[in-house]
DNA sequence: CTGAAAGCGCTAACAC
DNA sequence: GTGTTAGCGCTTTCAG
């Protein structure tokens, strides 16, 4: 397949076969409503005919937009990023835009020179799960120089200005811990996760519960891990611990995972010995080793209310004020806190 | 964020402060050898000077080139395609290419949507892991008349004119199948996929397997499924049978996880009473109840070959013969056969 | 090596 | 209702 055996039918040629200006086809084509009746149907039939097909290039060009919005994520891979992806798509498709998909690889550095191509592309606006360091602007700065919007989705930046849309990190710490605390658990250790916003969250929420159930436990009860290989490591140290821990609250699923790996391969009991938590809702937790319970984020959702915003800012003449958005989580309880 | 503070930098505008002409700044941004060293030195003082920015919907429409490639899958939310999404942007990114990525939701209706969309914003080239029934050839056709280069994956349509790049199904069926044989199973169940390619080669290769070790299996040792529930299922079905399999291969990763849940949650051990075998090695597979058995498709792989036939057919002037590339697998041996 | 001319296919704004 | 006039910002082609 070389070259176009029958090159693309234009405006033009549309136009030329029906003695018509193109002007009318172009407003019969975006459904202009200044247009006769008899016009429209005679243009409608021969685009039909000739199979005419808009070149959404030429128009982004001439309209001075594309219709198309960027959406940066840290890694594709992950499940929660491809549920985000659609939600999104499901509620701009139906406005008539596109999204680009990128994925940034959990480095500032790619995530910036992928934020610049988009730009580059005239993106109508951007959708952005950041991997800038959290206290840096400089990313921002220059989207906000192109005026072009854009809505930060599940990690908070407080310097940028713009809306963000994620789910309520600490609430959801809360509801793991009070959740343990519920099944019986005394000695409640915290599996958390890398210094961004939700790990953050979750831990404040962690230690709010603990707080306010008057439990103290030693700073060894606080481990760090980002996937399942170092949540196992973080589990088998806190295995190692003196008075053994009773409850294990990992920050995502996949850290929780490894944790109750590693549980199991020691020989203690899930959940008689030790109850297991963790946050996300994967869609495999209910097949894994022990059913683990967690906290479903609403990434759909988040998704969904993201690209809404994005498309009211894109929309709206004025400029609107930077809502914040918080998604309801949900427990998910499983065999592991039985 | 509104408007643009400030209106973006054009050609024109560079050109005009070094009064030089649109077409040598022009030149100097495509890196074209025919320009001045001192002149080039000037234009990208400027350039970056004023922070230039090209801008590549004009450069899309004056070139015929948007340098964008479509890739549309049937979920987004299955890592295994999200790796292929990431094989694909790996290889393509160098070489100025950006990709956008579409959910087809499993429906040949949606896809052949996606499609249209991304011709109509004149993409470069396409890669399909196609919803379409088998044997249809409609979507193919509009492709191929519109010239535009496409390469199909995951799923084979041997009517559409294009290159092929996807996991070698019947092979893994056989290795499979084998591996459970070797590992003493002589009764072996095996729970298919959906009718389309990938199932039916693995089924295939199960068959072959079965055959070439002279095994007779009843055909009531032959189930459907495409997910966990399903694969939970037919689980259910399969443990009802007398006499029992004692090995089950599970089409893709979720079905047999799903069925694993079934055989477990029926009191029958795994691996003593029953092994299991997965395909896909999801990045869950080693948490599993038992961890599960499973053959790599090599998914990243098949997205960096499927770009780089794609990337060759559009650079190169003559039509190329369809080649079809089959990735190897490998075999990965976990709890659930030992 | 440099630049002028001529669009790419479409749309905004305003006349008729 | 319809058509005209001007581009959008860039690249192609080809003459200097």
């Amino acid at each position: 397949m070389p070259q176009p055996p029958t090159p693309p039918v234009r405006l033009k040629d549309i136009a030329r076969e029906l003695n018509v200006s193109v002007m009318t086809v172009s407003k019969v084509v975006r459904e202009c409503a200044d247009v006769g009746a008899e016009t429209r149907r005679k243009v409608l039939a021969k685009i039909k005919e000739m199979n005419y097909q808009p070149n959404w290039v030429a128009r982004s060009l001439a309209a001075r937009r594309t219709f198309i919005i960027g959406l940066v994520v840290p890694d594709l891979i992950h499940s929660f990023f491809g549920e985000i992806a659609k939600g999104v798509a499901a509620t701009i498709r139906p406005l008539g835009y596109d999204v680009v998909i990128c994925d940034s690889e959990e480095n500032g550095g790619v995530e910036t020179s992928e934020v610049e191509r988009l730009l580059a592309r005239q993106v109508d606006g951007l959708l952005i799960a950041s991997a800038q360091p959290p206290s840096s602007t400089d990313l921002f700065e220059r989207i906000e120089a192109r005026g072009v919007p854009y809505v930060l989705i599940d990690r908070r930046f407080p310097l940028a200005q713009a809306p963000y849309v994620g789910a309520d990190d600490e609430e959801m710490g809360r509801m793991a811990t009070r959740h343990l605390i519920e099944r019986g658990c005394r000695r409640i250790a915290h599996i958390a996760g890398p210094p961004l916003t939700p790990g953050a969250g979750r831990l404040k929420g962690y230690r709010e519960a603990l707080a306010e159930a008057r439990m103290q436990v030693p700073d060894s009860y606080l481990e760090h891990a980002h996937d399942d290989a170092s949540g196992y490591e973080a589990a088998r140290r806190l295995l190692a611990l003196d008075p053994r821990p009773d409850g294990i609250f990992g920050y995502n699923d996949p850290a929780a995972s490894g944790a109750m790996k590693a549980v199991l391969e020691a020989g203690v009991r899930i959940p008689e010995e030790i109850k297991v938590m963790g946050v996300g809702n994967v869609h495999y937790s209910d097949l894994l080793r022990v059913p683990l319970s967690t906290i479903d984020q609403g990434a759909a959702s988040i998704g969904r209310q993201a690209a809404g915003i994005l498309i009211g800012t894109i929309t709206a003449k004025r400029k609107r004020p930077a809502r914040t958005i918080l998604i309801k989580p949900t427990l998910i309880a499983r065999e592991s806190t039985r």
